[in-house]
DNA sequence: GTTCATGCAAATCCTTTGCAGTTCA
DNA sequence: TGAACTGCAAAGGATTTGCATGAAC
């Protein structure tokens, strides 16, 4: 989805090193390292993907610091978690851009996520939020089912 | 939400009775006390809420037991789990009745957890997967924001 | 030089599993 | 009686915390 340009990116790294900045943090090798692979990833990391990430690239950076980074990262509001039903949250980047927000379509058989938008549905939510007297700040929309593969699998059964 | 009657209560309790003799399975004590409460609660409890409950109740169930009861009940498909980002999670009778389902508002600030039902919502998302070939089975639907009384806070400040 | 971050290991929390004894059909 | 359950305690997996050391400003 979304797919982010170098450009959006590198624009994303520079703003959470102005949220640190802003916040008299300092700035390290760790946090530019875990903030670049998160707002790299198409996919949905989990914290052990990130730190399996930079060991491939030969960074060792400690389990304690990839959840601190992380927690950092989402007060600053560049990203988001997300509990798909494994036991361990993962993590994206916060869609920003106009109709931006999306949605998750989760295969029960085969646990691929994918993302889709719907402008509709997103102008709902405010909407219904503010029926029932709630200040809306973000939501999550997750649809369970099965994914093309999948089904076309269950169909040959 | 979906205010249950006693009678509707019963039903359940009983659905899951039938679940248990249909897969051989058999009924105990532990296993209705469990279901009778998932099923009266109005709020989402989690696994320990259950055991409280009964402990309160003066009925001592095991923890392993709690959990090995809910999932007979998430497998029946009369309960489905939740996960509002407390770190651990939260039962509910699944909705049943016609325009049934619903979705959550939660309050960021004090963790209140508010049902809302919109059939117009609940008629896209089906829409929504097949336009990505997935067959929609379920979905969640969560609202993160502030509840009025929060917001009044809020604005005392 | 402070102040704050890092890494390790220990601790914590929720949930699952193994096993001896017990209940259900 | 046999199959399945229950409870306890131990194990497991994800995440958090305490503390000595090290990097950032």
């Amino acid at each position: 989805m979304a797919r982010s340009s170098l450009r959006e990116r590198a624009d994303l790294v520079d703003r959470f090193r102005h949220y640190l900045q802003d916040h008299r943090l300092p700035r390290t090798r760790q946090r530019d390292r875990i903030a670049e692979i998160v707002f790299a990833s198409e996919a949905h990391p989990s914290a052990a993907d990130i730190q399996r990430t930079l060991a491939e690239g030969d960074d060792h950076v400690g389990t304690a610091t990839v959840y601190r980074t992380l927690e950092l990262l989402i007060a600053s509001g560049l990203v988001r978690a997300h509990d798909f039903g494994d036991g361990f949250k993962r993590y994206e980047a916060t869609p920003m851009q106009q109709g931006g927000d999306h949605g998750h379509l989760i295969c029960v058989r085969c646990g691929t996520v994918v993302e889709f938008t719907n402008d509709r549905l997103e102008r709902m939510l405010p909407i219904i939020s503010d029926e029932h007297a709630f200040v809306h700040q973000r939501h999550h929309v997750e649809i369970y089912g099965l994914c093309s593969a999948c089904r076309k699998h269950d169909l040959e059964l």
